[in-house]
DNA sequence: GATACACCTTTACGTCGCGTGAAGGTCAAT
DNA sequence: ATTGACCTTCACGCGACGTAAAGGTGTATC
């Protein structure tokens, strides 16, 4: 069966415009171009359509939908699993809406208290969605496409419980990296333990670990200002602290 | 407890930016500017921004939500309740979608038979709901923001079920029409019948329904051609003879 | 073959809801 | 006085299309 744009567009609920738009991002390529230069979409696309509208519907905008799909290690069938987890997930954010409301409505009544911090509940985890999308584009910008499409593919695994753990993390590392630095050796146990934990942080955001690229995270943190305007917050110095902690870590110095 | 702009935005998880932006369009006015130029906000604007936060979630644009907002009848307790149906409604579009990718794995995985058309089961509200929020931005363009804000509360309510009963009549109203149009008498029984469901179709946009509104409107598929258009598609002469159908239903003639 | 209507193409400007940054002012702690 | 966090306004830019113009194509009907 193939479909020109409009039968497409019917079919998948989507504006031809969209479709349009798709072929020039290039990541919706019709099957072939006929003689009068009509778009024919086939199967595969129709497919492909509909899990570029999972991934829409998830909020990832197009660049990285892209870029997943395209990534060598793309698999349809994986990804359809993935899709199903990310929406359950949705789900549950949605009723944490529902109860909110609930409370809400329980809390104008008279029924219940309520704090102004519970009544944003739920509306929040999309702010932190949102910002660790945006890592994941400083990093891009820094080590290429391949290593960050797999980190954006992993990043939205990540479930509550993971990002609880990753906060959780941090303030470890914040902790152990001050108390090194009191210390001043960044060779010294606490300093090799920051350095663990940061590798054990940064997990969760890579797909892949690698010493290589760890080391040279590290040093980006000393060569950016912004970077290092974030390490440094606390007590100047930290950011070049820590490249050097990390350094030995990995065996680069 | 009062708020500058920051402390605010952290609750909500929304930026600062985006106070400023809803401070600017008038949507959320703090409630006082202290010595310094600061924005001040109080216990009503943190609960005025949780609604605000709702119907953003439930896809509504921002004009839409002042408008709703600002209207005399608004009124939150009852906007609350709406918030709740609304995000019922929504966790049932993405059971849908859950159901949809797992059907999809199901039939990638050989299990089972899927057409393409199931396979945009659940995307496909998403543009139905698009177009009646178009719809309604034609209405305002003609009778003004209080006919409409009112509309667009309850075009908000609208369900599932209510939307399969609007699409009912709307095929009846056709069939009906172009049976009418055949006769040639717009005060015959079946033409009258056609305003009459006319009416009926209007009342799921409408909150209020009035005589004076619905020939109005009628006189506006005659003076605006893109709505001839759509009324001519089948028939020429349709919008016109509707209008007249209309206008005696209404005893504007 | 001509006509009408629905659909196709490309090009191009605009919209919405902010994100980002610049330039400069304010607050509070040291 | 200094510093760092926060405030203001102004302004440009972005993503994902929506809309329209100008012109070509397909199909049914006369």
């Amino acid at each position: 069966m193939e479909y020109t744009v409009q039968k497409l567009a019917q079919l998948a609920g989507v504006s031809s415009r969209t479709l349009r738009y798709y072929d020039e991002i290039g990541i919706l390529k019709p099957a072939r171009i006929n003689s009068s230069g009509y778009r024919i979409y086939g199967q595969k696309e129709v497919d492909r359509l509909q899990q570029i509208l999972f991934y829409r519907e998830l909020g990832v905008n197009l660049e990285t939908i892209k870029d997943i799909m395209t990534s060598p290690s793309y698999d349809g069938a994986n990804a359809l699993k993935e899709h199903r987890e990310q929406l359950l997930e949705k789900r549950k954010q949605l009723d944490l809406l529902i109860s909110n409301v609930e409370k809400t409505i329980a809390s104008t009544e008279g029924r219940i208290d309520m704090s102004n911090k519970e009544k944003f509940e739920g509306f929040k985890k999309k702010m932190v969605e949102e910002n660790e999308q945006k890592y994941g584009k400083e990093i891009r910008e820094k080590y290429g496409e391949e290593t960050v499409n797999k980190s954006n593919a992993k990043l939205l695994n990540m479930s509550e419980e993971d990002y609880k753990a990753v906060t959780q993390l941090e303030a470890r590392l914040w902790e152990t990296l001050a108390e090194a630095f009191k210390i001043g050796d960044p060779a010294s146990e606490t300093a090799q333990k920051a350095a663990d934990l940061h590798k054990q942080w940064l997990t969760y955001y890579w797909a892949e670990y690698s010493k290589e690229a760890h080391a040279g995270l590290a040093q980006m943190y000393v060569d950016d200002e912004r970077f290092t305007a974030y390490y440094d917050k606390e007590q100047p110095g930290t950011a070049e602290f820590l490249r050097d902690a990390i350094h030995i870590y990995t065996g680069q110095k």
